[in-house]
DNA sequence: CGTTGCATGTAAGGTGTTACATGATTAC
DNA sequence: GTAATCATGTAACACCTTACATGCAACG
């Protein structure tokens, strides 16, 4: 009765149903067996998570550890330091895993979410100066390069250890997912480039005087 | 006085400052000149926006419409169809166009977000059975390849209209974005199996009994 | 004549953020 | 000794979703 990933008869899993995302990301963190406090779970989550999910805000993190813990998922620990400072360790417990078996077996996978201010900005062009959306494309590109290098470091540091491998596979993942985001951005740089360029004569946009003109948003 | 992009001096700015990403991008969504109601605003967020930027509830479409309005940014004239039945049509304002023009550029461009839920389960793949993992890769790469094929279908209806070339390039973008995707779900896909493969001798998992070995998640 | 689409809106509640508050420890 | 880091937590609030409620229009 250790791992029953099918067993829906399980009267916990009721209660594990409705877990947003970030709950089960945080007891991912706790997965990999060390005892964390709730500031090195956020260091992790800023410096691994990040790169492929959301980090959550250090205050959420303490209330997703709480509730963890209030559902036997997760235990804690008060280690003392020096007198009286104290600190909360959290460990996941084997219902924890259990849970997290069960979500990775039963839970349908929710849509990845992206909300890309880079390609809105771009969207709207109409309403911005071409050297801004150049700027602002070039300044996401060198941020998912260093990115992409932080990854490969990721990638590299995890590689060796056998009970890292996953990690290391989505943080190689990290780094073509990141490296795709700077191509991108470089070819959608030299399209406002060329456009811009093209538009020196015939300047003054039509946007906003003109009647409605181009494709029906509505019915395509 | 028509636009003044960089006039700090202009009393409504401080009203603008605090608005959410999604405000402006409904904003955007009237920019293009066109008076919607709410009801096909909603339709074009999910044909369009929704490639790179999360597609708000319509109930939030509306919410968002009623404070475009209580700022001056958007206005709305009833319609009435047949007898009694009304609708309401919004569109964009001078001063929403000025704020538009404003926000791209004097915000900064937070970093884009993704909860790419997929590689959460990827990255906590020791708790997964594997052919779990295969099945749900295989399932976003399809995903992947219809919405590249959609957004080359809007690339295309868009690419002759002048007044949507941005619409149209970031809808290429999306596309390279989503064939990105296939390309990456299929790599892990592939690393996946090799480790199954490989893993089919030496197998119990050695995380959670195992002491806490593998990189310092917290001190790198 | 019933289902699907069009169209609008309210209410409740959860998710997640920012700001604030506190204090010990470590490093320079 | 003072700054940065470690460490925890509360309170307020904004964002956003789900569920619900309503009714016309159009298609078959």
């Amino acid at each position: 009765m250790t791992v029953q990933a099918k067993d829906d008869a399980n009267p916990d899993v009721h209660r594990w149903e409705k877990l947003p995302q970030t709950t089960w990301a945080v007891l991912g963190l706790l997965s990999f067996g060390r005892p964390l406090t709730g500031y090195q779970l956020k260091k992790w989550a800023d410096a691994i998570l990040a790169f492929f999910y959301w980090s959550p805000a250090v205050s959420q993190i303490y209330s997703e550890l709480r509730r963890l813990e209030s559902m036997g998922l997760a235990e804690s620990e008060l280690v003392a330091g020096k007198e009286t400072h104290q600190k909360r360790v959290y460990a996941i417990t084997p219902a924890g895993r259990e849970a997290l078996t069960w979500w990775q077996a039963e839970v349908d996978v929710e849509p990845p979410m992206l909300k890309h201010t880079v390609a809105l900005r771009v969207w709207l062009g109409h309403m911005a100066d071409p050297s801004r959306l150049t700027g602002l494309l070039r300044e996401h590109a060198d941020r998912c390069t260093a990115l992409a290098t932080a990854a490969d470091a990721a990638a590299e540091a995890s590689e060796s250890e056998p009970d890292f491998r996953f990690p290391a596979m989505v943080a190689e993942w990290a780094a073509s997912y990141y490296r795709s985001e700077v191509r991108h951005a470089e070819n959608l740089l030299s399209q406002v480039e060329s456009l811009s360029a093209s538009e020196l004569g015939p300047r003054e946009s039509s946007v906003g005087t003109a009647a409605p003109t181009g494709p029906d948003p509505v019915d395509p």
